[in-house]
DNA sequence: TGTCAAGTTGACATCGTGACAAGTAGGAAT
DNA sequence: ATTCCTACTTGTCACGATGTCAACTTGACA
């Protein structure tokens, strides 16, 4: 795929998640050209646009720290609400994590298309999850009758939105543990049937 | 206050307000000063930066539309319920119009210092809405017995959120209508004693 | 030795913010 | 009647960021 020198684009990826997760909220091309040793021209030559290292940079995080591995537990689930409850595990477990860049990515979505793009790109990913789990749940006759798939995803997909991760934990000062089981909780009474 | 000729301020306030509402979220100085009719420069001598305008199109919009007026049947209502869902037709209806708004003024929440005030304003307005309705709930006994006020002043905050309007009615194409409806029932099934 | 890929330096166009200067129209003060 | 002030004008400029372009270097490989 990459016609260019490998470890130099995994040096620039690397580069931009370190910044990101400093919290450097304008994180600028020259930068992550300084941060990986190489002119800012040559940057360029890796990734046209800042649109195309951002998304880069977010698909990078996600293999960097190996969330693939933490969704298994929730693949293998024999119910569709110890899927539901082991999704929200993993995802409570890699919020915190993912923090720093997407902070850094979310105060650039309004005004920044590239960070929009990887911003999207993410949540579409995270959306499929919800989506996963609550088809789980609906195979087991547990979900909600009042819900189809696509209402009950929505539903799903907002309540584990990382902005309210931040709000509930940030400002809100929920700890982690209170996070993930109130948030378990939440959804059971959002989408499972009584 | 203003040294300045006030209607001037006042057609760039609304300038501003309604090229906001427009979703324009990049909003330049030259467009605000264009569609009020003065110079560029002439809109700096009003609003020294970009954060000054926004900040003051914030507060204009709020005695604009009137917001502690909407607030009225929420307060009369006769019963938690009613106060609760009162609250949430309010706010439903409050959300579009000051989306444009919002989302430029967030966009500079982690670099201005201005902005953050601002914002952190109207949301401790916002949460003290939760919290009454909140207060009314269990004041009839109707607060799930699971929940303390602070904990559910929380969970109605987040629910809530400017964030998750943006993200059901952009993201998942919700009508207002259903955003409304659903947000009432998701505020029962997570808050109300069963 | 020639070629190609990857990277280098340097210059430049574009855009938005904000500073600054010099000039103008109209009203009020004395 | 002239002086002063205020609001506004036009015009220019510096700065910082993105992205483009051209020309040069360097190392590997065949």
């Amino acid at each position: 795929m990459s016609s260019k020198s490998p470890d130099t684009k995994s040096r620039l990826l690397d580069a931009a998640v370190a910044l990101l997760e400093e919290g450097d909220v304008t994180i600028r091309m020259a930068d992550v050209a300084r941060a990986a040793g190489i002119s800012r021209q040559a940057l360029y030559l890796h990734f046209p646009t800042r649109a195309d290292l951002l998304v880069a940079a977010a698909r990078h995080v996600e293999t960097l720290k190996g969330m693939e591995q933490r969704l298994a537990p929730s693949r293998a689930a024999a119910s569709g609400l110890k899927r539901l409850d082991a999704y929200i595990d993993a995802w409570a477990q890699w919020q915190p994590e993912i923090h720093g860049l997407a902070k850094a990515l979310m105060a650039m979505l309004p005004t920044d298309d590239a960070a929009r793009a990887a911003w999207d790109d993410r949540m579409r990913a995270h959306r499929e999850g919800c989506e996963a789990a609550v088809k789980a749940l609906s195979k087991d006759g547990a979900l909600a009758p009042d819900h189809t798939i696509r209402q009950a995803t929505d539903i799903l997909w907002m309540l584990l939105s990382l902005r309210n991760w931040e709000l509930l934990t940030q400002d809100c000062g929920w700890s982690q543990k209170r996070y993930r089981d109130q948030t378990k909780q939440m959804a059971r009474q959002l989408l499972v049937a009584a």
